[in-house]
Formats: C-alpha cells, sequence, structure tokens
DNA sequence: TTCTAATCGAGACGGTACGTCCCGTCTTGCC
DNA sequence: GGCAAGACGGGACGTACCGTCTCGATTAGAA
C-alpha cells in the first residue's frame, strides 16, 4: 500500500478500492491472527499500511466492519444441487459444510462471531439476515423435495433438521477443534440418515 | 471492604473469601451490564471496592476469572446415572446438558471460552483437563453400558457418539441461540437414538 | 523536540507546541510542591490537563525531561571570553559558575543528575555528550591560551585545573548547600590562582 | 535468617539483632545496585530474608533507615593527626579522603544522600549533626595548629579552606566518576599548597 | 511450669504510579 | 476531499511497592 502508484479513480473525494481492498485483506489476516475480541484498528490500519482515518472513513466501529466485510467475503453456505434422493442431498450438504469448516480461517472465525453475536443485536441482525437465512432456505428446499419425494413425512419439525444438519460437523471442528479421521463422513452419513428416520418414525 | 469486621480468617496471609466474594459478585454485575468483551478487571475491582492486585492475586486474567467462576456457579456436566438402557440413558444426559445450556449466563460465556481456547494453549489445557475430561468420560461409560448391554455394536466409533450427544443442543441454544419449542427433547431423543442406531448399523 | 528547532510547526503530526508548554509548567510546579523524588509523571500529566502519552511522546522518563527542561531553561555552562589574562579568564569563569549554581533549582537538581549518571550509562552519554564537553571545551582553551601567553607551563596537568575550576564552588553551593558571604568570589579567585601556581611550581 | 537457631538476648518482645544486621546488609548492596531513589524496602526485607513489618518495626521510613544506618556504617571521616606541618597535615588529610571516596560503595552512595539532603530536612539534619560536624571540627583543628605555627594567617577564612580540602577529590572520583592517573594526590597536594598560599596572601 | 506478650516470616489488603497500548477524534501537508 | 502520518485526551492493561494489618509459630521472661 505504501510505495504503489495510486493510479487512482476519477474525482477525489472517493474512497479508493485499493485502500478498501488492503484493510479488508489485513482485517482477516488480523482476525485470525488474534481473535475477534483482542483485534484492534490500529493494528489493521498499520498492517493494511494506512492511516486510521481511512478505515473510519468507511465503517465507524470494529462491528460494523466485522459485519459488511464477512458478508462480503464468501464465507457462504455452498449450494446444495437436488441430487434426486435425500441421500444425496444429506451427503453434498455435508460435504459442503465440511470443506467450509475445514478452513483454519472460518474455524477460527466462527466461534468469535457466535460470541459476539450474543452481545451484539446489531451484528447478530447482520449475520442472521444473510447466512443463516440462505442457510435455512437451503435446509428448508432440502427437507421439502424429501417431503415431495416421500422419504420424510410432511410433519417432520424442520427446525430441529436444520439443526441437526450442521451440528455435529460444528461441534467436532469448530468447538473441539479436533480433526476427523478418514471415513468420518461416511459415518456421519449413517448417522445423519438414521437420525431422520428416528425423527420421522416418531412424528409417524 | 475496608471496615467490615474480618470474621474467621482462618489462616495467615490467605486469600480472604469476603474479598473473593465481593469480586465474585462485582464480577457478574459487570458482566451483565457491559458484556464479557467490554468488561474490564479495573471496573470489577472499583464496582468491589477493592485493589486491582486483589483479582490479580486469585485469577491471571479475565478467562481464567470467567472460567473459574462459572465452574464454581454450577456450570457442570451432570451426572449421568445407570438407568438400565440406552434410552434412559440418552435421555438423562439430553435433560442434563439441556438444563446446563439452557442458562443465559451459560450461553453467553461458552463461546467466548470457545473461541478464546482456539487461541490460547494454557487455557484450552485448563478446560480440557476439566469440562472436556468429564464430559468424555462420562460419555464413554454410557456406550461401555450400552455395548455391555448389547444395545450398540462393540464396534461404534466411540468418538463420533461423543460429537453427537451434545452438538445440537451447543448449536440451537449455544450458537443460534434460538429457545426450543415444547416437546423439543423428546423429538431430540427420538432424532439421537436413530442416529445411534443408523452409526450401528453402519458398523455392523 | 530533541534537537531540531520546531518553529511554525511545519508538518503533520508534530508535537504542539502548546502542550509542551502546559506539560513544562506543570513539570517545574510539581517540582516544587513535592521534589524531585517523588514527582510522578501522572500528576504532572493531570495538572497539565494532558494524557501520560503526550508526556512520554516527548521524553523516555522523568530524567530526561528534567535533563532537556533544564537545559532549555538555561542551565548552560557560561561562555568564558578571552579577557587578556589568566587572571581575567578564570574570575571570569567562577562568575559564570557561580549564577549558574547559585540558582535554587539548580542547585536541586544537579546532585539528581549526578546521582543518576552514576547508574544509568544513557543518561550518563547524553549529559557527557553535552554539558560536559562544554565544559572540558572552555577549561581547556582557558588553559592553551594562558599557556601561550606564558602565564602557566605547558607541562601543566590540564585534567587537574578542569577538575579544580568547578570543583570549589560545586562543594560549596551544591553539596553543604550553604550560601556565600560577600567577598566569597574574590577569596575563591586568590585561592584559583594560588593554586594553579602550585601546580605550575610542581610542574616546572 | 530463614532456618538458623535464634539464639537471641535477653527477653522475648526485644529486637533480634541479627535481624537487624540482616537488614543493614541488604540495605547497602540494595542502594549500591539501584540507587537510593530507586530502593524499595520490600527488595531490602526480601534480599534480607526477612518480613516487611520486621523492617518497619524497626525504621518509620527509608529515610530514618538511610540516616541511622549510615551514621552506624563506618563511613567515617578519617582521624587526620597533627604530623607537625600544615603540608604533612594536607597530605595526609587529603590520603583520608582518597581512601574514603575512592570506595565504589561510598561513591555510589554519597550524590544519593547529597541529593536527598536537599530536599529531606530530617535527613539533612541528621547528616549535618554528625559527619559533617565531624569533618568541620577536624578541618577547623588543622587550620588551628597552622595558624599557631605560623603557616597560615589568623585571618584566614577558615569556612573556604574547608570548602577546598574535600572539594576537587569529591568532583573528580564523585561527581565525574572517573579515576585518578598515578601521581595524582601528589599535584594534589601541590595544588592545594598553593591554593592556601594564595589565599593567605589575599588576607595578609 | 504455665502463661503472656512481642517478635518472626509470610503475604493479603486498598491504594498509587508505572510505562504501554489502543480508543475514536483531529490536524497537517501532499496529491 | 481522500490520503498517510500521527498527536491529542482518555482509559485500561498487568506489575511493583507503598505502609498497614493479620496469621500461626516461636521464644523467652514474668507469674
Amino acid at each position: 500500500m505504501n510505495e504503489k502508484a495510486r493510479r487512482v479513480p476519477a474525482g477525489a473525494a472517493v474512497l479508493q478500492e485499493d485502500v478498501t481492498a488492503a484493510i479488508t485483506a489485513a482485517f482477516f489476516r488480523e482476525w485470525a491472527r488474534v481473535g475477534y475480541a483482542a483485534l484492534s484498528i490500529e493494528a489493521v490500519a498499520r498492517r493494511a499500511g494506512v492511516g486510521k482515518a481511512a478505515v473510519y472513513r468507511r465503517w465507524p466501529s470494529k462491528l460494523a466492519m466485522a459485519s459488511e466485510l464477512l458478508l462480503k467475503s464468501g464465507i457462504r453456505v455452498a449450494q446444495v444441487p437436488d441430487t434426486g434422493s435425500l441421500e444425496g442431498d444429506v451427503r453434498a450438504l455435508l460435504e459442503g459444510a465440511y470443506r467450509l469448516l475445514r478452513r483454519p480461517l472460518v474455524r477460527r472465525i466462527l466461534p468469535d462471531l457466535h460470541s459476539e453475536m450474543r452481545r451484539s443485536a446489531p451484528l447478530a441482525r447482520a449475520i442472521r439476515g444473510t447466512l443463516q437465512v440462505e442457510r435455512r432456505a437451503m435446509g428448508e428446499a432440502l427437507v421439502r423435495r424429501a417431503i415431495a419425494r416421500g422419504e420424510l413425512p410432511a410433519t417432520i419439525d424442520v427446525d430441529l433438521v436444520l439443526d441437526l444438519l450442521p451440528a455435529v460437523l460444528y461441534w467436532r471442528l469448530v468447538v473441539t477443534g479436533m480433526e476427523t479421521p478418514p471415513g468420518y463422513l461416511d459415518d456421519l452419513q449413517a448417522l445423519t440418515m438414521g437420525a431422520l428416520r428416528g425423527l420421522a418414525a416418531a412424528r409417524a
């Protein structure tokens, strides 16, 4: 950031994109390094080679910055295609979640995010308004297709299914921080299908 | 703190219980007031009418203080008795976990602890050395009894079962922060038993 | 602040003169109030209505602050002009030293500086690099002129002369803290000239 | 200090001499190490292997402790015998002063002491009431003997002589902290005798 | 001999100050 | 007007000592 020629936009008085990009990159690197709570705007600016004012010009607070950058950052629930069977859909979802939660940055950031959400309504709203909505929509679609195929009863508790699908991987990878042995996803797939059958039976 | 009669100091150069109590009370009052992240030890000491050193003499950090006070305040994995059947044991465990995770304070602090564990090896060791060991022992005993009764095959992946048991409640109550509708535990029980059956079948 | 003249702020992010002035004033007021040893930077900042960092940005320590402020406040070895005779030069030097060491502030701070020099190499270097060098240069010039005039032999021990010139006044005014009676400088002048003659005779 | 059997004085409830001795020793070692200003009672007690209260039981403050211990410590002006001539007396005095001021502990402690004296009337009184009185008495006796022998005029300014005698050595050894080359005392002797002659001539 | 009273090492107590870091705001001169 | 740089008043950090106090144990002299 420091020495580069600024091949800057048209008029002045416009936030420069490369500065924003440098801040964004620095922000995630700092987050991964020290965690959300210990993350200081000063350090982000320093690492980005940017004045503090450049940060404050863009976002009023650390939280606002986090919210916006996360949404833009591509921490997204993978798309789950219709594979034609519940079993295939579940497998696809588990694999997508696994690919996401396996990333070290994600494993460090998610607990911070969930911690802060407990405390900050605006952040919670920002997150829930996008990530969770997306996740929920995807999960509901999966369940609806299964009901349509007759693989699940229409009476099934969709919320509980939505809790089940990410829960075990999140616990394992994010909360305990442990790795997974070979074949883990296969076992998890069997476990999940059994759980869905158990749930279906209870509501049948 | 200054003028109070010091009833039963007991030992020499020993941390005084009434000071500890004052700090503890102030800690939770401050937590409620500003949240964990913004909680300053200075403010806790001030509110307790105590020198900062009196706090640092007891705990090396905010997180250590939080961990210990929470443990003392009753955040414990409930004991799971041998109910005579896998189904009963699972139900007891789920109910214990539910009682724990339902408490607002626990729902606020657990993500903080898990976040910080990702970063602080000493804290991770401290937590794992107590809570997790306890939890794991309890889960393993449950599985072993089930194997002994013939309810689960000896080949079952114990680690995965240990992931399963707390995962859904943790996700629901702690991560999403949502409440549970009536009958949630019943459904969760059915779900969990189905999951165990699915897992058993896969390994049979 | 240290070496460059700071006339007319000139650049951005430059220490502001009015803040420096406020700190300086507060420093001397605090010194007068509680003495050097008990002087706390916190109190200086408080009294100046300034953040502590504003003080530390200017000086790394209480002693550095004291040294610089004193130098600026006019504690300088007086210039000794060539009066045309050894006698006149000595008299000028004694009078310069007297004017300096008579000031109460100087009498309070000099022993502190000398004490601390015994312990702090950096401070010693700083002081020696300015005050002592200046003093030595002046003394050597005086002696060299006297040798050129034939008033002192070329074999004279210059170091010892340099010890002699300030020694008695320093002892009297700074170490014992006593005042001087009228005519003291006249007697001291006679004493010093006698000493130089004695020294010259010993080396003749 | 810790394990020794206490073969203590007469009655109980009496300050124990070996504790006092341990504190005294620790006090001087700490003084030499960090200087008077930075000397903490806590460190003295720690180094002496003694509780803080044992120190406070003996002296109400650091200053009181310093005053008393210094007086007892043997930092004394050496006795100057009547050698039969002014020259011999001066030489004896200079040698005594040199022996004293050459000691590293003394070179470190004296400037601190003089600094504190400037600020603390009680300390100044304690020191002046003993050391200085003693020194003055010795110097006056020396001058009186010289007057009696006809070596100095009766009109000589005794105070100025008293300033002269210690001044150069103090400046050289204590203030500048430099060492002395071989023959320094011889030159200093010549210098001092010359000074006395010059002073005598002025008052003749 | 038993009691009593003050000493001992240890260290907790409420405080103050240390020197550092970061907060969010503001200012300066360059582009 | 955005930019890098960084000073500003403020506040918390975690540490070191302050001088006081309390503890249980030791230790003799007085009862």
